[in-house]
RNA sequence: GGAGGGGUGGCCGAGCGGUCAAUGGCAGCAGACUGUAAAUCUGCCGGGUUCGCCCUACGAAGGUUCAAAUCCUUCCCCCUCCA
């Protein structure tokens, strides 16, 4: 099975993390004999990341499980100028205090995957701002400028395929290779770090790195990215029941990132255990030998080791409990969703229209109506078409009223 | 600088004076079937509503008309060709 010399590369090739490497013996080789210093950048786009963040976090996460030095690198500066990979339009650019409290609120979530600290092995967290901001223009053109062609930066699939479709690219994201090069270079001076990581889309520009980093500082650096994780119905992942997947708990609840993980599909369980979860693989392969509803078994694993990593076990555990309640028992478990009523609102007429809206089930008024009339609203298991219904004390059975909306959302109003 | 084409709902894309809150497709939501899966089929898919209607919307601002996404004027932006 072991077909690499180092732990490292065994584990992200035996995990589903490997795509492409620039020299993958070589770095193999110097992951067997040295601890190796790796990195992955994260622009500030959102105030959280989210789930396309997190293979790439989880590669970071190996490095320190297999005795490497990983940094996690916050795109302070290259924010300010936003990449063009992938994109056909130029993006909205933050200013400079959005983007330093969005950093502040990313930062909390490397905290869980990772250990920070001094020692050889331990994270380090950076922020490109330190040495880009500072950045003089002639003296860095003139530095760094002259190993750029442009002849070389127009075949980039992120520059190539904007001006293949006639798109606007400006000069300012023209220049985000090169300052995504140079940071390569820059954390290989101030920490030894050799490796650059990302998902496939970031191939090119960490090529760029690369090659600089071989131009500037005469050095070997390597690039490695992973596969983009789609889901085997051939679907982009990431949706959840309320949007998108965030990894910060202020935009998605840990139960709903745990059902998110509970709602995957049969053929994808395996692969996001080795991807998303610590489980050994020999026990991963039991789940994965699994077969019709039994694989139920394997999703609630899988849910179960995934929050746990991003929320930590308590709060995984009583998301498990919250979805067993309401999904196996009927009842309502205590993550759900919860909207606070007094007496006298109620006596004062609360409709389940409002309701739904309130507790998230619908962005409008009418959207909830609409709910109501397709008969997917229901009030403690009670199906509900009058949507001018009013909440009533007798619906509350010790002081909670159950509402849901489908087969999977799931709320509480409670009686304060 | 000259000539022509175009900017429509989250995206793509019809409409070209009234019956247009605007055909289709994608995405999304819900229902049926199931295993909180996939696939399939069905419905919904701007906001508010006392369910009569009302408000906002077809790049922006004015105008013509009983009536404009559709006609006119000015402005902004994109594309193609010529120089």
């Amino acid at each position: 099975m072991a077909t690499f010399k180092s732990e490292l590369i065994n584990t992200l090739s035996q995990r589903g993390y490997l795509h492409q490497c620039t020299d993958l013996d070589a770095l193999d080789a110097k992951a067997a004999s040295s601890v190796i210093t790796g990195y992955v950048g994260y622009d500030a786009t959102a105030d959280s990341l989210h789930i396309g963040n997190l293979v790439s976090i989880m590669m970071l996460r190996r490095m320190q499980q297999t005795g490497h030095r990983p940094i996690a690198l916050m795109g302070g500066g290259t924010t300010k100028i936003g990449d063009p990979s992938g994109r056909d339009e130029v993006r909205a650019l933050a200013d400079d205090a959005t983007i330093v409290s969005r950093i502040a609120s990313i930062q909390t979530t490397f905290d869980r995957f990772l250990k920070f600290g001094s020692g050889p092995t331990d994270a380090i967290l950076s922020n490109n701002a330190q040495w880009l901001d500072k950045l003089e223009y002639i003296p860095f053109l003139r530095d760094v400028g002259k190993h750029f062609t442009i002849n070389r930066m127009l075949t980039m699939d992120s520059v190539k395929l904007r001006l293949e479709r006639e798109q606007p690219l400006t000069f300012l994201e023209f220049n985000y290779m090169i300052l995504q090069g140079y940071d390569f270079v820059e954390l290989f001076h101030r920490h030894g770090c050799t490796l650059q990581m990302g998902g496939s889309d970031q191939w090119g520009n960490i090529v760029q790195g690369v090659d600089l980093g071989r131009r500037m500082a005469n050095s070997d650096l390597f690039g490695f990215t992973s596969p983009l994780i789609t889901l085997s119905s051939g679907a982009k992942m990431g949706k959840s029941v309320s949007g998108a997947v965030w990894l910060s708990a202020h935009r998605l609840s840990p139960y709903d990132y745990y059902q998110f993980w509970r709602n995957t599909e049969d053929a994808d369980v395996g692969r996001f255990m080795k991807l998303f979860t610590d489980l050994p693989l020999d026990e991963i392969a039991r789940y994965e030998a699994l077969q019709g509803a039994e694989i139920n078994e394997g999703k609630k694993k899988l849910a179960l080791e995934a929050t746990a990593l991003l929320h930590g076990i308590d709060n995984a555990t009583a998301a498990a409990e919250t979805a067993r309640k309401t999904f196996e028992e009927g009842s309502a478990g205590d993550d759900l969703p919860t909207v606070t009523k007094s007496k006298a609102e109620i006596e004062a007429g609360y409709t389940i229209t409002t309701a739904n809206v309130e507790i998230g089930f619908a962005a409008s008024k009418n959207e909830a109506r609409r709910k109501i009339q397709e008969g997917s609203v229901k009030i403690n298991d009670e199906k509900i078409s009058d949507e001018n219904y009013k909440l009533t004390e007798q619906d509350f059975r010790d002081g909670a009223v159950k509402i849901s909306l489908g087969k999977k959302k799931f709320g509480i109003i409670k009686l304060k």
